[in-house]
RNA sequence: GCCCGGGUGGCGGAAUUGGUAGACGCAGCAGACUCAAAAUCUGCCGUUCGCAAGGAUGUGCUGGUUCGAUUCCAGUCCCGGGCACCA
């Protein structure tokens, strides 16, 4: 019988999808594995073959483990709100509900196509209400918590309120507050009461500096932003202050930076979260400042981290828009002052990360080094940012880089503070010299001065120590459409929450969706719907929540997906716990895995679950890259040049699809249909009777021709062929390009295997050398091939364990191999393997398992006929079959191999010793000499040493 | 500029982390079966000397440690990724 992959998939994709086979239930008695994919984004493109190298590595993971007797959790959904799907609605005029509905349906048959083992009882999607219920549920908790600092634990507001309303506030952590008593509290109106609230809640909304992106028109978090412009689109992004909806994860930063040592990402990724965080340590020093002519005045509070270099302060550089500077600049120098911040807005956010000129100006002012009282410049310049720290620096040119070249520019003297580390060309930041010209420091190394300083500093309280991050809030509103609307209510100018049993807010229909007025989103045009009487006399917000919402908090909505009271039951929650594994690209380290760990920390503070991080485990899958192909037109004409001949003509390049491309070589009769026949009348100049294209490797895309799509691949060879071909490509993290060639030594593989079933026989063989009755035998193995069969158990076991696939599926093929040399038809054998390649191959598993079965007696026990291979108990390893009676050992002499010998197992060590000596060759090598000592390295080499 | 990865045949990639480098697959060459093709099977396949047996050499480059280095150390050159005025 033939291997017809295509009736074998499509049967028992069929027949799993009508038994439940992958429906998981919530049995706790059962020692549960969760694993996770990142939910895609539903875009109209489909599937490429990039997509799914993530959920195979995580379906084979996950049908490993079931096997291995654990209840696994393996779900899928989508992340169906977001910006394309609105683009594209403004674009065609297609409502995103719409669009995105169809494109979940491709989808979904695509990955159906290749066989996952998802169970879609549990498929969730963000943009169905009965889901972003529950996201706006968990906002209302954000919004009615705050942190508590002393214990960096979230609380209900309600209860800083009853501390306001008993002791008031009389250390306020943040500075925008002023310290207020109980009494004061309570005579404060409403509308002040909810904006001090408002300085404490998770979520909040405030005015603040943002990314505004014109040509998306909405605000964009810090992640959404790369070099200046827009993630998606690449538009211009500006600053501009707005009110906005916040997170306060700031408030977790800390908790954020330690949580990373208890899980297990790749070092990569925990360094871009601990970068993104920006954790750093110093003080805050206060420098009196003042005119030469009006005297000594405010203080200027500056952020270092290196305050052991007090001394070294040649001048002070604070922000454009720092608050001080109108009052601290001079009159002789204000024309140049406004001068320079005029120039300073006219340059753009992009202009100023570009082209990093050393530019700046005097203030006129001086400042007092707090120690010693020495006059020191202060200067303006866009290289200290306003958002971070104080805004304001101490500048060491002999210890900064920056300084040192902002002092060279504007020629003002450098103090030495650390003898010959400074060669007086360069800066050196070093923290190991000996502090000179330092005052009460002279002699002491830097690093321990610090602590010196910060001390000395809070004594005289002129300073403190201090943390900062670079991580700021991220903003949480869109002035979009296609997302969650807010459950909010606004009353006076004050935020409301509606209550829970008004949600879920539901999107309503629009029949137009364009921006609002005044940067508002398209909800503003629905005056009617803000108006609603669920928004209990108050207005709506008119912003929606970023596509990180739903995203923060779904692997928990996939434990307990269709609970109509809560977002998820807490037993149910406490069973599934953790995800064991997440699978993903790194394109997310520093939104929505930092969101979905500050969202999971937030709910654990308020009892709602029982872990504080959500992700075990991180594997971070490589992109596949496509490998473009290009055709060279000769200027001005229909002719194409081969590669090779190119150089000889002028000519333009163009992508060519590489479906048409064997190789690099191209197919030009299918080029000459291609695109409508754009190029019927095309004429080629060859070489070798071919036409070479040219190739680069870019990123997939449909727009540069080098897309390839599982279905057809699937088609052609089918899902079992796919899925191990795409896992023998390499490791799962490397990125790679894309080459469809090798599939076929894949396919051929399973062919093979195929045959060790259906042996080709003189008397019946089909055309692939198939033969077409099942030959089974239940005779005891051989030696031989019990060696075979546990080495790959061990083999395959390891390497799954360990994600390494690639590897695996050659182990596969070595067992093959093998056992079609050894002429091995058994079923003790072959039964077992089937078990082990099933992750990996189901379908064919699968079908051959149900064959073997059909025939009695199966060797492991169990029901004859109508048992699935997907239950099926995992073989176990035994050591003793792959132990050997007599071992070769190879002998070198002096590290380089000379020869192999053959010892008895229960040869003593002298025996062996005089074995090896006594051997003619090893005896050539050692030319007469008496051997120092003799090395045996485990079991797995004998090394003579002269 | 700073911080991570990584450089192994014609190609994708192995090597249980200090112990026979190049597994497995692709491509290539030669052969068997066939009228022929497909399918299948067998052999060869880093470089170099040699008819061969067998040597020598070889994991970006230069050194070092070791009986022995793709693996460890120092320096250096490329490639990929992340961050980038964060004081």
């Amino acid at each position: 019988m033939e291997y017809d992959f295509r009736r074998i998939e499509k049967d028992w994709q069929k027949k799993w999808k009508e038994s439940n086979a992958y429906k998981v239930e919530n049995d706790f008695s059962k020692p549960k594995y969760y694993v996770l994919d990142m939910f895609p984004y539903p875009s109209g493109a489909g599937l490429h073959v990039g997509h799914p190298l993530g959920y195979i590595a995580s379906d084979i993971y996950s049908r490993y483990k079931r096997l291995k007797g654990f209840n696994v959790l393996h779900p899928m959904g989508f992340d169906s709100f977001g910006l394309p799907a609105e683009q594209y609605a403004l674009d065609t005029g297609q409502h995103p509900a719409v669009t995105t509905k169809k494109n979940i349906a491709t989808f979904k048959a695509q990955l159906d196509n290749i066989g996952f083992c998802y169970d879609w009882g549990r498929e969730v999607q963000t943009s169905d209400p009965q889901y972003y219920k529950w996201t706006q549920w968990i906002f209302l908790q954000l919004f009615n918590s705050y942190l508590d600092q002393e214990e960096q634990k979230a609380k209900s507001i309600t209860e800083l309120i009853k501390t306001f309303e008993e002791e008031g506030n009389p250390k306020p952590s943040t500075s925008n507050i002023k310290p207020f008593t109980a009494g004061e509290w309570k005579n404060f109106d409403e509308k002040t009461q909810q904006d001090i609230l408002t300085q404490y809640r998770i979520a909040y909304c405030g005015y603040g500096e943002v990314n505004w992106c014109e040509a998306l028109g909405t605000v964009l978090a810090n992640d959404e932003v790369v070099n200046g412009v827009s993630e998606r689109g690449g538009y211009p992004v500006v600053k501009k202050t707005l009110r906005q909806w916040y997170l306060r994860i700031t408030a977790y930063a800390d908790r954020l930076l330690n949580g990373l040592s208890t899980v297990d990402f790749s070092d990569a990724m925990k360094e871009m979260q601990s970068n993104w965080i920006g954790k750093s340590s110093g003080a805050e020093i206060d420098f009196k400042v003042g005119s030469r002519e009006s005297g000594v005045g405010s203080a200027l509070r500056v952020y270092t981290t290196r305050p052991d270099t007090i001394f070294g302060v040649d001048f002070m550089v604070i922000a454009p828009e720092h608050e001080l500077v109108e009052q601290i600049t001079t009159t002789e120098q204000k024309t140049a002052v406004e001068e320079y911040l005029t120039y300073v807005k006219s340059r753009s956010e992009r202009e100023r990360m570009a082209e990093k000129k050393i530019t700046g100006v005097f203030t006129g002012t001086y400042a007092l080094n707090p120690f010693d009282g020495r006059e020191i410049p202060v200067w303006i310049s866009e290289y200290v940012l306003a958002g971070y720290g104080t805004g304001a620096i101490m500048a060491v040119p002999c210890g900064d880089e920056r300084d040192h070249k902002f002092a060279k520019h504007f020629n003002i003297p450098i103090t030495n503070i650390i003898g010959s580390h400074y060669n007086g060309e360069e800066a050196n930041p070093t923290k190991e010299a000996i502090l000179e010209n330092s005052n009460f420091l002279n002699g002491l190394v830097m690093k321990g001065a610090i602590d010196v300083v910060i001390n000395a500093l809070e004594e005289r309280g002129i300073g403190k120590r201090k943390v900062n991050y670079k991580m700021r809030d991220a903003a949480f509103s869109r002035q979009r459409y296609w997302g969650e609307p807010f459950p909010i209510t606004w009353k006076n100018g004050i935020a409301y929450a509606l209550e829970e049993n008004q949600l879920p807010v539901v999107l309503p229909p629009m029949d137009e969706i364009k921006p609002g007025k005044d940067g508002e989103g398209p909800l503003s045009n629905n005056e009617a719907w803000l108006q609603s009487p669920f928004f209990g006399g108050g207005r709506g917000e008119s912003s929606t929540m970023p596509g990180y919402a739903g995203s923060s908090w779904y692997f928990l909505r996939y434990m307990d997906p269709q609970n109509e009271k809560e977002f998820c039951d807490r037993k149910i929650s406490d069973y599934w716990n953790q995800v064991d594994l997440y699978v993903g690209g790194t394109e997310h380290a520093v939104g929505h895995l930092l969101y979905s760990r500050m969202w999971t920390k937030v709910l654990f503070d308020l009892g709602l679950i029982g872990f504080d991080e959500p992700f075990k485990r991180l594997l971070n899958q490589g992109m596949i890259q496509g490998s473009s192909r290009f055709v060279y037109r000769v200027h001005g004409s229909n002719k194409f040049v081969s590669a090779g001949l190119k150089d000889q003509y002028s000519t333009d390049h163009i992508h060519v699809d590489v479906n048409i491309v064997d190789g690099v070589e191209l197919d030009t009769n299918a080029f000459k249909k291609w695109k409508n026949s754009e190029f019927g009348n095309a004429e080629f100049i060859l070489e070798d009777g071919k036409y070479i294209c040219g190739s680069e490797v870019e990123k997939m895309s449909k727009s540069k021709f080098n897309t390839v799509n599982p279905d057809d691949l699937v088609a052609k060879y089918g899902a079992d062929t796919f899925r191990m071909y795409e896992m023998f490509l390499g490791p799962v993290e490397m990125s790679k390009p894309w080459d469809t060639k090798g599939i076929e030594g894949v396919h051929r593989f399973l062919r093979k295997f195929w045959r060790l079933f259906f042996p080709p026989s003189e008397a019946s063989s089909n055309a692939r050398g198939q033969g077409e009755a099942l030959i089974i035998s239940d005779e005891e193995p051989t030696t031989a091939e019990l060696k075979v069969l546990h080495h790959t158990i061990r083999k395959i076991e390891n390497d799954t364990e360990r994600f390494s696939f690639n590897t695996a599926v050659s182990a596969f093929m070595i067992a093959t191999n093998e056992l079609t040399d050894l002429n091995c038809h058994k079923r003790k054998i072959l039964e077992p393997l089937l078990i082990l390649l099933a992750p990996y191959a189901p379908h064919i598993a699968e079908e051959l398992y149900s064959l073997l079965r059909k025939v009695s007696p199966p060797a492991a026990g169990g029901a004859l006929e109508g048992a699935s291979i997907l239950n099926a108990p995992y073989p176990v390893f035994e050591e003793k079959y792959v132990v050997e009676n007599s071992k070769q050992y190879p002998v070198s002499v002096n590290g380089k191999l000379r020869t192999t010998l053959n010892f008895p197992l229960a040869a003593t060590q002298e025996e062996v010793e005089k074995l090896i000596l006594q051997n003619a060759i090893v005896q050539k090598w050692l030319e007469g000499k008496t051997p120092k000592k003799i090395i045996y390295v485990k079991n797995k080499m004998i090394n003579v040493v002269l």
